[in-house]
DNA sequence: TATATACCCGACTAAAATAGTCAAGTTTTT
DNA sequence: AAAAACTTGACTATTTTAGTCGGGTATATA
């Protein structure tokens, strides 16, 4: 049960643009050496935050990207959402269209696992990006 | 991110086998036509929960596996520990054999990560099997 | 206005993980 | 003896993941 890579770097990215903001746009390539990231996966990556608006791109020469809100108000579930990446632990079987039939004993577990998104869910709500910030060294 | 199969449907036919608890050992194979699952699957499933101590067998011709602990008892926690099921968002990078090497940039995921997997783990760890029958429908 | 820089975007692929099957047992009750 | 049920390792097809490639387009600056 994990994060793919996608996400977790993409909220790298970020935090990494958070962290080296200015009033400038932040270009991928800086975020690549900075973040071992490599360049050609960020512009994958970043294609999908700019659709779903979580940044802005600026073209050109000094161009980049640029948080669209701050990082203070940027939920991390924004973010994960932003990159197909649902929490969804699966309810009951498998291939089942509806998650349920009508046999109880199959869905034992159901409310289980929709208790458990719930709680996951709620935890990368209440994170913002800014939250990742804090406990970081001074230096860096 | 989600749960492997394995691991919901480990959940599943444990959750299935207090339900029909009795003195006796309940077979594979009624878990597997009342839960759908294959027989085949089962048998690789509970070679692991047996291994790690969840379940026992009994063998020859009326047995089945029998639950070591009371459902009150069993933390969920411990049936997805049985089936490698680790949960780890993975900090960092995906290949550093340290989690973190010294430049604190790369690291401003970290404590996020960590902070994530005490959540998850906590709620598998307060959950117990018995939970999940509480909500049910009464009627089979 | 040339050109380098940086974003844009779909298609592709190698590798790993997953889900599940198969074969060939052993044990125990009736 | 025979049938039910557990035991075990190996095998395989499918899917997902992680990441690359190629060929764009836009724009600031020299």
């Amino acid at each position: 049960m994990k994060l793919n890579t996608k996400s977790r770097y993409a909220v790298m990215a970020l935090a990494d643009m958070a962290v080296f903001s200015s009033d400038d746009a932040v270009s991928l390539r800086d975020i690549s050496l900075r973040q071992g990231i490599s360049l050609l996966y960020l512009e994958q990556i970043f294609l999908k935050l700019k659709k779903n608006n979580i940044v802005k791109s600026v073209r050109g020469i000094n161009g980049g990207y640029i948080l669209v809100k701050s990082p203070k108000e940027l939920k991390i579930l924004d973010i994960l959402l932003a990159l197909d990446q649902k929490v969804k632990t699966i309810g009951c079987k498998k291939n089942s269209k509806k998650s349920c039939n009508g046999k109880s004993t199959k869905c034992i577990t159901h409310n289980f696992w929709d208790e458990l998104d719930i709680h996951i869910n709620s935890f990368f709500e209440s994170k913002k990006l800014s939250d990742l910030l804090k406990n970081r060294e001074a230096r860096i």
